[in-house]
DNA sequence: TGTACATCAGTGAACGCGCGTTCACTGATGTAC
DNA sequence: TGTACATCAGTGAACGCGCGTTCACTGATGTAC
């Protein structure tokens, strides 16, 4: 019985394996070129594998995606998470540099990310998993905002921070005429006058 | 001599009726359904003409894409500038609430730029074409902080107020549980809270 | 120890569909003589 | 006034391509007897 076990396991365990080397592989293809262009042959090259071996593994191609950008998304969440944590304590300008910095760097899991959301055909399964990360955000900023003493909803201002930041990586963007460098420096020009804004605002309520 | 040239500006003006036709159906289409999904079959059915004829007029799908989302992202802003300067003297919370009910109200459009600008691959005429709109917004929101008297760079403070609110519209929309106007009423509370920031800290900065 | 059968990873080619775009054609109107 | 020809709006069907997904099959390994 024992024996039974551990050779299921096993099994189990190289299936796991096998599965996670089609996740990774479309999880690369997503960081390689844009999202509309990533496709499932070119996922099954990456892998080494034929392309019909990977429905032995996810039903359809909505369920490949969801688990590679779930996965992708969660590691950059996490490192967030661990950055603000070890910023000083409510140093809004930091921490907000810091957002700009990593979704910057990870362009394409934010415009992923904008795509599912605008499209509005988010699997529920997607949706659930995306709430978490978003929430767990919110409440390192609500933590920020606390040892500020700011006034007012605790939670509003988060939002407030969180969809501020979102649309200033939305809006400034890839330009004809203006390099990678400057678009970055212009998006943390304006993060740090919304934090100055949210600095001030903070110190004379808290005052 | 003088009969010629009529007669051909009479060809001419009847071709550009018969364009607006095909470029009224794409734009309706756009608001029916979401961006993916227009299609020139689909147009041209609408335009009660032969998929085909479309390319009498239009190079490519592209081109008629771009002609009638400027022509419906023109008329919205159109009605953002009129709304605005109709609003009391730097009355930031007006100006804020208006922006959001006129992109609420404009959701297709809305995504569609967003996806324009996500995808990168935007075509630089109408690269050219929504700058100049956005610039014009910009303005607008100029004029307001300088009434406001606010301290600072004013073009800074436009863009960060832009890239909030666009924040805003793209954060939080439809969700499996929260109904249209449950979405439409916490956009405006976040909003009302970054319009209250930004209001304590011009009044500080004021005085 | 050998044989028949089951299981399952894995494959390349093919199916099917959506959709942008082009083809080959029609029919009406204008124009030259 | 009639005839030959040009122009051009307009058409439905077909082409071609990308791509998700399925099909029919192979080959290795395990299992029952």
């Amino acid at each position: 019985m024992k024996k039974d076990i551990t050779l299921s396991e096993l099994k189990e365990s190289e299936k796991n394996a096998r599965r996670k080397i089609i996740v990774d592989a479309a999880e690369k293809e997503f960081t390689t070129k844009p999202f509309k262009r990533v496709n499932m042959r070119d996922i099954a090259r990456r892998a080494g594998i034929s392309p019909a071996l990977i429905y032995r593994h996810f039903p359809d191609q909505q369920s490949l995606f969801v688990e590679a950008f779930v996965q992708g998304i969660s590691e950059i969440f996490e490192e967030i998470y661990r950055k603000i944590d070890q910023s000083e304590d409510g140093a809004i300008g930091d921490v907000i540099e810091d957002f700009i910095d990593f979704f910057t760097r990870n362009d394409q899991y934010f415009r992923m990310m904008m795509n599912f959301f605008l499209d509005g055909s988010v699997d529920h399964d997607l949706f659930d998993k995306l709430n978490v990360l978003e929430r767990k955000l919110l409440d390192t900023f609500d933590a920020m905002f606390r040892k500020l003493k700011i006034e007012g909803n605790i939670r509003f201002h988060s939002h407030t921070l969180f969809a501020a930041l979102t649309g200033i990586i939305a809006t400034f963007r890839s330009h004809p005429v203006k390099s990678d460098e400057e678009i970055l420096r212009h998006r943390k020009r304006i993060a740090a006058n919304l934090a100055k804004i949210f600095a001030e605002y903070a110190s004379h309520s808290g005052a």
